[in-house]
DNA sequence: TACTCGTGGAA
DNA sequence: TTTCCAAGAGT
């Protein structure tokens, strides 16, 4: 009969192994990207850039590692460093961030770059807790940058690390209530004296092997280890709640354009729902409409036409947009508006949703080049 | 704790 | 077509 002393120890000696076998295979199978480091490198010495480290986590929170690169290439040519984003116009990181969504990164982005550079020589943190007051900068994200970044032992706890974990150990608690045993696990696997890598082979075994669906056991190196494989199926875990309806939502949008090709166009109120975004005015996004209604409700009289509709999906409701478009002289814009010209649109801070609308009034706007 | 907050790709 | 959901944070 086992003590309980001889119980822990074995749990500690599985919980290395694990360790050992997982850093073993990222070394070989480590997933090559634009923000990070390779073994090899770490192992010569190369320690990462955390501006680097720091804006990537940003951008991939609830974001595809595909949809990130092109942004993440395209801001670290823009802004090299913490200090060429701190000194940015702000305007420019929204006309840089959008269509990547979650507009509230960007905004939190910029103040974050402004506190590490004025109140912090320019250097980020290289400590959970002093990560963890900047904005933008969670849980997940300063254990992240903290192991990454800097090689401390953080529990860095995303979407993968709770599927595998709860895969290992057949975890059949509803999230969010298993994250507290989730992270215990973490902690004690942790003991390994590659902080940075341990996460990050975590998060590229949950995309590459432990996947959400259809997971490849087969490849995983932590298979003869794993709960799930062994007592059932790996598909069971992590167990989620229900997810809510969404509900639809109704409106009219209004995309007047002059004879040389000017949109008019307006900024949305700096929190909330596309925060500090562009759009082309439109009706509030509750209410059902006709035909009457929408263009009683534009911005100003013309001639509106309808140019057709639009359908879009946010996180919790979707949205059907009716396109009117009207043919106007040019003249000063109404206020709050402003007129952007037909190369300029294509660098506007305008979200996924508003280059629908606007595709549907003037077909190929949005995509000529400047 | 429970909402709010985008987008696009995969199955 | 529908559904899921991706390296979460702020309130």
């Amino acid at each position: 009969m086992a003590s309980p002393t001889d119980s822990r120890k074995h749990a500690a000696d599985v919980d290395g192994r694990i360790a050992e076998l997982l850093l073993a295979w990222y070394d070989v199978h480590h997933r090559e990207l634009p923000w990070r480091t390779p073994p090899a490198d770490l192992k010569r010495g190369i320690r990462p850039d955390p501006y680097r480290v720091w804006l990537s986590e940003i951008m991939l929170q609830q974001t595809t590692v595909e949809a990130v690169k092109p942004y993440f290439r395209a801001f670290l040519e823009k802004w090299p460093t913490v200090r060429s984003l701190a000194d940015a116009e702000a305007e420019d990181v929204m006309k840089a961030w959008a269509g990547l969504g979650y507009y509230s990164r960007a905004r939190n982005l910029k103040a974050c770059a402004e506190q590490v550079v004025q109140l912090l020589g320019g250097r980020f943190p290289d400590s959970e807790n002093g990560l963890r007051e900047l904005p933008g900068i969670g849980p997940y994200t300063a254990a992240a940058i903290a192991s990454i970044a800097f090689g401390r032992p953080a529990a860095v706890v995303d979407g993968n690390v709770e599927r595998v974990v709860t895969r290992l150990f057949s975890i059949a608690t509803p999230l969010p209530q298993a994250k507290v045993e989730i992270r215990a696990h973490v902690e004690r696997m942790l003991a390994a004296a590659r902080p940075g890598d341990f996460a990050q082979a975590m998060m590229d075994l949950g995309a590459t092997i432990c996947t959400p669906r259809r997971p490849r056991c087969m490849l995983c190196p932590l298979r003869d280890d794993c709960s799930a494989v062994a007592h059932g199926d790996p598909e069971l875990y992590p167990v989620k709640p229900a997810k809510a309806e969404k509900p639809m939502r109704r409106g009219a949008a209004f995309v007047a354009v002059t004879p040389d090709g000017s949109v008019l166009l307006r900024k949305r109120p700096g929190k909330g729902l596309l925060g500090g975004m562009t759009e082309v005015p439109t009706t509030g996004w509750t209410s059902r409409i006709d035909g009457a209604t929408g263009a009683a409700s534009a911005p100003f009289p013309a001639s509106w036409r309808r140019a057709g509709s639009i359908a879009h999906v946010f996180t919790h409701f979707s949205l059907d947009l009716e396109v009117y478009r009207a043919e106007v002289p040019p003249s000063a814009p109404p206020q709050g508006h402003f007129w952007s010209a037909a190369a300029a649109l294509n660098g506007e801070a305008l979200p996924t949703v508003m280059k629908k609308v606007i595709e549907a009034a003037i077909p190929g706007a949005t995509k000529r080049t400047r």
